[in-house]
DNA sequence: TATAATACTGAATGAATGTTCAGTATTATA
DNA sequence: TATAATACTGAACATTCATTCAGTATTATA
């Protein structure tokens, strides 16, 4: 019997000292690739790994060899998807001077992201879903914590910049979120023009809602 | 062999004139009651048919003689608690005279019902997934516009008794329909009372940011 | 009383699908 | 070159579960 492995050489140039370390990387990208892709078409679990195996050209072993399971799958593309939301939210960042600015866009380029990224339907499914293997139950926690530290750092500089007056941080930080969170569901059903007037109004109704009482 | 069945007879004091009624209504409110508890406690899909069976005490095939299937028997559920939610809120809702009042009310409620009602996370869950038929959308669909629609009137009420001042009514029910959304799910990992103070420190974001602008 | 309509039964069906594992190929190491 | 470690394969496994349907019992109707 013959297998073909290894269908992407490496440069052949160049000595194969991590020939295998390479190939890993390549590997779990392209799995990685297929299955954001699926997930995103057609749900978490409507997204069989059989699809994956199709999608990519490899076996079921393989996603296994390379993922714990499913759950570890699309945990990873969150946890990837969200390190990579950070680090260009922290160039964009830079573009706006006050907290103010901040907010509007933070919301304009979640508004966008989210509708290009139907990621967040599956992520929703996932979230939502009863049955989770304790460990899936504290990475979610953790992320869950890190938008919260987010939003309580976002609103503790305007605090400081004297933008608006609040006491209770952490309370806002998670009513914030709750808004973005309820909004990312309900804009789903929208165009992008629409979404985005949505997303900008919160952000009003939100700011007005903690400004300071005298101005 | 041998069957029971009609293990509740009707008073047999009256005439039996409709007695096919009585037990269809009283078979379809026994499964309804099984079906409503198994879903709170364990979700959408980690409910079986079976489960319900069990806790019934009938045959699969009797629930599929009385709902057309566990998508139709959940939105069964759904819509009726919907019905019971407006009726109550309807006499709940005189207690309170200004639209202020009734928004802290109404999330009050809300905190408590949804505490007690662990369906909703269910009803998040079954809403979140993918693959539905069209009907089922289309009957997600209704509901949903029956929420926007009742935060449509409730602020259009406050903006007629001159409590605030919006011109996108509109806009801001979705927003506000969005809000207790996210918030929903954020307070299900919190205690009863930290909820309800999360839901009326979100209740007096939204009432500031919608307030007249000069007080 | 005979016939039709209604209210059930529950075993069988059938399809989906996450996960494993014994075995094979390739690359690194000594 | 021999041995170990790593990177795969893919068929088989194991389980779950919604749904159907031929048949039975009960009640309504003519």
């Amino acid at each position: 019997m013959i297998f073909i492995v290894q269908i992407c050489q490496p440069e052949s140039g160049e000595a194969s000292v991590n020939k295998k370390k390479q190939q890993t990387e390549l590997t779990k990208k392209k799995i990685a690739d297929a299955a954001r892709a699926l997930f995103a078409q057609k749900g978490y679990k409507a997204t069989a790994i059989e699809d994956i195996v199709k999608a990519v050209g490899c076996s079921a072993g393989n996603i296994y060899y390379h993922f714990k399971n499913k759950e570890g799958l699309f945990l990873y593309l969150l946890e990837e998807w969200n390190r990579e939301w950070d680090s260009n939210w922290l160039v964009k960042e830079k573009l706006y001077l006050t907290t103010t600015d901040k907010l509007y866009g933070m919301v304009e380029y979640l508004a966008l992201d989210q509708l290009s990224h139907p990621l967040t339907r599956a992520a929703d499914e996932f979230f939502n879903n009863a049955e989770k293997a304790p460990d899936v139950e504290e990475r979610i926690n953790v992320m869950v914590k890190g938008y919260i530290d987010f939003n309580r750092e976002l609103l503790q500089k305007g605090i400081d910049n004297q933008e608006f007056e609040i006491s209770n941080v952490s309370g806002h930080a998670i009513i914030l979120d709750s808004l973005l969170l309820g909004l990312s569901q309900h804009c789903r059903r929208m165009e992008r023009v629409e979404a985005l007037a949505t997303y900008r109004l919160a952000v009003d109704v939100f700011l007005q809602g903690i400004a300071k009482p005298i101005r």
